[in-house]
DNA sequence: CTGAAAGCGCTAACAT
DNA sequence: ATGTTAGCGCTTTCAG
């Protein structure tokens, strides 16, 4: 194998506890003995084994954040941003991918990573409230989105209803009237697809608009694909929608690219938005129109949140709400 | 802490060589006696520390892979099909991002994380062959990408030479003249943008097309901003391009945007076509032409050779070529 | 300020 | 087929 402390120790002449103060700096050691072990550290090449200070620490340095699909630009981008700020606070973020399946969210949620693990970030989709509250494990858990509410857990999502109620209003104001909701949850499951069609409904309201349950579109998954499949369904109408808010971007774009195929004008006659601002939409043909959650802030105070409660952090729960915000593109623009 | 070998051992009344065959299956275990431990490990929740095994073995079950971007769909694609390969052979596969940068791919190559992975899977993109052969670290590594070549390493990458050249003799097949490159290396490095414009340059010389350099336009990176950039250029050129080849499919997209923003018709007046075959691609508007490299193969080739590497096979350094396929879509198809 | 030594939980070599 | 035990490399008491 490599370089060991003992290694050091004896090259330095000194002791292995006082190596290990050298490394970590734990206790003082004096100037003279410190310069001696740490040119036998440079000469040898030391670097620590990690597994032998996990062992005897307990704990492993390694966070996962777990989300329901790695290629969803949304997740890659915020995976990006936790994966810097784990790295910044000496921690290694491990990506697992859940698949939105419930078997995976649950087996990670009760510790199926228990010993490689420090503390599990969780995106919950096939999960729901009970099962997290069921939850036995100890290891630190913080959730973010709104797939799980109300539960004793650190949490950091954005105002799910709020974000979809801004999106609505927009194409409200921009003087739609028939504005269909795609992406409703297949089943009954996944909350935070809900928290959206309230925010929509709320927005309808609002603007004394009849809720029309024909133009709300439920959808299998959350990708491209099923955004393509139910904006065909909404053009094959009798009296299809002038707007369409998405459940996310994805979706949006598969229905722009429906209706690209299919000849309706973008803006002109259907107007789109989607939420979570991914990159994708800034260069979508129409660009599009969407509600940016800040990012940054999300896999930061979740990361931050997660480290705090591995290093002994107690306290209440905490509900980090981070900022959201409209951003008008060509999807929604006036006519070209 | 939680319950160890030793507490299944007394509990079952049996030792812990006993409690650790019937994990891990190295020796045979009689058949009742097997079921008692099973049964105390069923009752306890035992599951291995992970820590304490790899401290005993040697080796830690991660291994990494080494992207120059996290948010490219392109890594992300891959990344989520290297994941599963390294579940099913055993292993944590770990995300890392080398932002492109030379002293990140360094550090990497030279043994950063030597303790924490048992082996590296690298997309070289900002450190030459030299360098490579200058390593003196000795964990297993496997190269992905053509950005190094000729080294000793097990190496998995398409024929990037031949792809270009596929997807510019599509363009030449169509009656385009003016085809124009987006992406090329900005410095003189990144090797397989130079692979690539070499197999644009063969296309063009068998059809007997002068190659102007004036069409062959260098990106800083190779997103979409890029792409955006670079067709701003081309546009403003005396003699536009008919059509153009992007380095990868990200700044195909940009092209795409610039060229309906300017009123310009694709595949009318501008044919576009890119290298990767990200899902983007396929809902874009107009959907993108493109090369699609066989990514499953990709993605699990590397791992295997790296778990064969680790787990001890000798043997020369191997190089893997998948397949890939010229994809036909909107952007270089006949007018809508 | 420094040293000696216990022990984290496991695997594997050696015994029975 | 099963048991005993050394030791992987480190951190952390307890002594000095």
């Amino acid at each position: 194998m490599g370089v060991s402390l003992k290694d050091i120790a004896e090259r330095a002449g000194v002791s292995l506890a006082t190596v290990s103060n050298v490394v970590n700096g734990y206790r003082p050691v004096g100037e003279v003995t410190r310069q001696r072990v740490q040119r036998a550290i440079d000469e040898l090449g030391y670097t620590p084994n990690l597994s032998a200070r996990h062992l005897r620490r307990g704990r492993t340095g390694l966070i996962a954040l777990a989300v329901p699909e790695l290629t969803n630009p949304y997740f890659a981008e915020l995976a990006d941003v936790a994966i810097r700020e784990a790295a910044g606070l000496g921690y290694t973020l491990l990506m697992e991918n859940t698949a939105a399946e419930r078997g995976a969210e649950l087996a990670l949620l009760e510790g199926a990573q228990r010993h490689l693990i420090d503390g599990l970030i969780l995106s919950p989709v096939a999960i729901g409230r009970e099962e997290v509250l069921a939850r036995r494990a100890r290891m630190p858990l913080v959730l973010i989105g709104e797939g799980v509410y109300d539960v004793p857990y650190d949490r950091v999502a954005i105002d799910n209803v709020a974000a979809s109620r801004t999106a609505t209003a927009h194409l409200v104001a921009l003087g739609r009237r028939r504005i269909a909701f795609v992406g409703a949850p297949p089943g009954g499951d996944r909350q935070s697809a809900h928290l959206r069609i309230r925010g929509y409904r709320e927005a309808l309201d609002a603007a004394g608009i009849p809720f029309d349950p024909g133009l709300v579109v439920p959808t299998e998954q959350f990708g491209r694909a099923d955004g393509e499949h139910a904006m065909h369904h909404l053009l094959s109408l009798d009296h299809p929608p002038d707007a369409v808010l998405a459940y996310n971007d994805l979706t949006a774009i598969g229905a722009l690219r429906t209706l690209a195929r299919s000849g309706a004008g973008v803006p002109d006659d259907v107007a789109v938005a989607g939420i979570d601002d991914i990159e994708e939409g800034r260069f979508s043909n129409p660009t599009l129109t969407t509600v940016a959650p800040d990012k940054r802030a999300i896999g930061r105070s979740a990361v931050r949140r997660l480290v705090s409660r591995i290093e002994g952090e107690g306290g209440p729960p905490m509900h980090v709400q981070p900022s959201f915000h409209l951003i008008e593109r060509e999807s929604t623009g006036p006519a070209r």
